[in-house]
DNA sequence: CGGCGGACCTGGGAGC
DNA sequence: TGCTCCCAGGTCCGCC
């Protein structure tokens, strides 16, 4: 499911109900989610108060007190919902519009929060979601972490960034842009919707966005501020709710309205005045959706 | 090192 | 209704 947007409107969700927390258990209801659970997981969380929550590219964080933070990546289907401790859990279809199964509920949060007893549980059918426990002080180091490139948020993505980044490459523009060791957060959809705003097709070098100094051509300046911008619109709008993601109160993101291309193969392009026609075509075994009369 | 296909999983939808 | 096949917001690993 979730790229950047989705994860920050996670985040976001769980901040009122984890902030200044006790996580008195953690619950795991099976040994493994894509990876094994560090065998000390549990007993290491228990306890421990929440000092906040963060986000780094696709990765959620929770700082507890002491100085662990526990990572959790949701994958292609993970989600995590807020129940009232009080009451009986809810099976996990109750919250999800298209009837999630209780039976993917993996891992049972359970808070002693500011205003009383509160669940956070993660469902994730497909499991290619995991969660990690490090410290806080080495989690630059920490595999997941230690290639990351910029985060597309805020000011410090720019144009001299990418060229450096993108000199002398053949690889094809999408591959580039999903490569989370250029950019942080970025997935299928908002790397087919930045490339159409920018007018770039998904086919072009990466390397000719870039001129024989090193430097940016303003073509590339262009894809650098579609890609804030298409980030922060979808974190407006709360994220994609496509198949998978909802909020954690079950609502639905609304990003998905606003798709130019992205699943909108067939479609007339909404460029105005380029009367194209939205394309499909695979890249290293992905879809791509793109215009091209207008990218290129 | 770069690029690609396959693997990891389950479920929904289309087509027959 | 039911089967088969294809597809899915991600990432990792092994192979050329």
């Amino acid at each position: 499911m979730p790229e950047l947007p989705e994860v920050e409107t996670v985040r976001r969700g769980l901040t009122p109900a984890m902030e200044g927390a006790l996580l008195v258990r953690a619950e795991l209801r099976r040994p493994d989610l894509r990876f094994p659970f560090p065998a000390d997981f549990s007993t290491l969380v228990s306890g421990r108060r929440i000092i906040s929550l963060g986000r780094r590219a696709k990765y959620l964080l929770i700082d507890l007190e002491g100085g662990d933070v526990i990572i959790a990546h949701l994958g292609m289907s993970g989600s995590f919902r807020v129940e009232d401790g009080t009451a009986p859990e809810t099976p996990g279809d109750f919250h999800h519009p298209r009837g999630k199964s209780e039976k993917h509920d993996h891992v049972v949060f359970h808070l002693e929060g500011l205003n009383g007893p509160a669940r956070v549980i993660y469902n994730d059918p497909r499991r290619f979601g995991f969660m990690d426990i490090t410290r806080r002080d080495t989690l630059a180091s920490h595999a997941f972490f230690r290639d990351l490139g910029e985060e597309p948020t805020g000011n410090v993505l720019d144009a001299a960034y990418l060229a450096a980044r993108f000199a002398g490459k053949a690889q094809p523009l999408k591959s580039a842009l999903l490569d989370q060791k250029n950019i942080a957060g970025l997935g299928n959809i908002y790397v087919c919707e930045a490339l159409w705003r920018s007018g770039l097709s998904p086919l072009r070098a990466a390397g000719t966005l870039v001129d024989a100094n090193g430097k940016p051509r303003q073509t590339l300046a262009l894809l650098t501020e579609a890609i804030r911008a298409v980030i922060a619109d979808a974190i407006a709008a709360g994220g994609s709710s496509l198949r998978d993601h909802i909020q954690t109160d079950g609502t639905l993101g609304y990003f998905q309205h606003s798709f130019s291309v992205y699943d909108r193969e067939g479609e007339p392009c909404r460029t105005p005045g380029c009367g194209g026609t939205v394309t499909r075509v695979v890249q290293a075994g992905r879809s791509t959706f793109h215009c091209p009369k207008c990218q290129k």
